[in-house]
DNA sequence: TATTTATAGATAATATTTTTCTACAAAGAA
DNA sequence: TTCTTTGTAGAAAAATATTATCTATAAATA
């Protein structure tokens, strides 16, 4: 979290309160927030804070490589402070997005260039099921 | 192209020559065009075919299960005629779509499940690279 | 023929995300 | 400290993709 600072310092951008939050905030948590969740979770704490905000600061801590973005097929994007590249699932009765932790995958990246002229760089996987507390009722 | 009629009519829905032409667009190409694509792409032999009638057929081919939904993570859905579930890829240069043909991926499924305590039902596996053209330039 | 039903197209609405504008505050220079 | 520059929050409007509503029409049915 001090090197955040610098990061911010190095591109000349300014670690304003609501960006150390946003960016604190999808750190801590494991439930792939959506904009305007993240909006909700931190409106005890910013009520001023706008969406706009929000839609911001997730853009420019993409660009600076501490956040990305998840399309699980929703009508809008996720985002996850873990920037490795990692599979998730997502319950289709509930919505919720887990990752799935240990598991890899990079091999299909090679693996798959013998089924295509493609250079390929990486991918996403997303798996579609019931979770555990949705199996029970 | 047979059956199609049947189907249609068991469903009492109306095989009208936009829908006829949509799905065969979609059967006759791979370029997994998106609804603005196929609008474009009918215009010259449908010129008074509004957009909102793309939408609503893609949706209705797709409640038929005649024609699945891909995100590939852009602002907007494609389309695709092939509803098997197989892997695509997308060059990140020119935007394009491909099938990768003859990868099989669904022993993914079952192996995820040694890691989440989820029931796992399906899954979307999209690479991102380069094309053969675009590596050339 | 008369009537019901489905739907194309126009239009408006919705939802998500981006842009524009302005006031302000932090940082840097004098 | 004062002056000046720069970056950004927030408000509002705009852009974009998609869906819903409404009506005339044409096909299917009685
Ligand atoms: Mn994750
Ligand atoms: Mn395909
Ligand atoms: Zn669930
Ligand atoms: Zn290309």
């Amino acid at each position: 979290m001090d090197n955040l600072a610098t990061l911010f310092k190095e591109k000349n951008l300014k670690l304003t309160p609501q960006r150390y939050a946003i960016y604190k905030f999808l750190k801590s948590t494991k439930s792939h927030p959506s904009a305007e969740m993240i909006y909700e979770a931190l409106r005890p704490d910013f009520p001023t804070m706008s969406l706009a905000t929000v839609y911001k600061t997730v853009k420019t801590l993409i660009e600076l490589g501490l956040v990305q973005e998840l399309n699980v097929g929703e009508d809008n994007f996720r985002f996850d402070a873990n920037v490795a590249n990692h599979p998730h699932i997502v319950c289709t009765k509930c919505g919720r997005v887990d990752d799935i932790e240990d598991a890899v995958f990079e091999h299909l990246n090679s693996e798959v260039e013998n089924y295509t002229n493609y250079k390929v760089n990486t991918h996403k996987l997303y798996f579609y099921g019931i979770c555990p507390k949705c199996q029970g009722s």
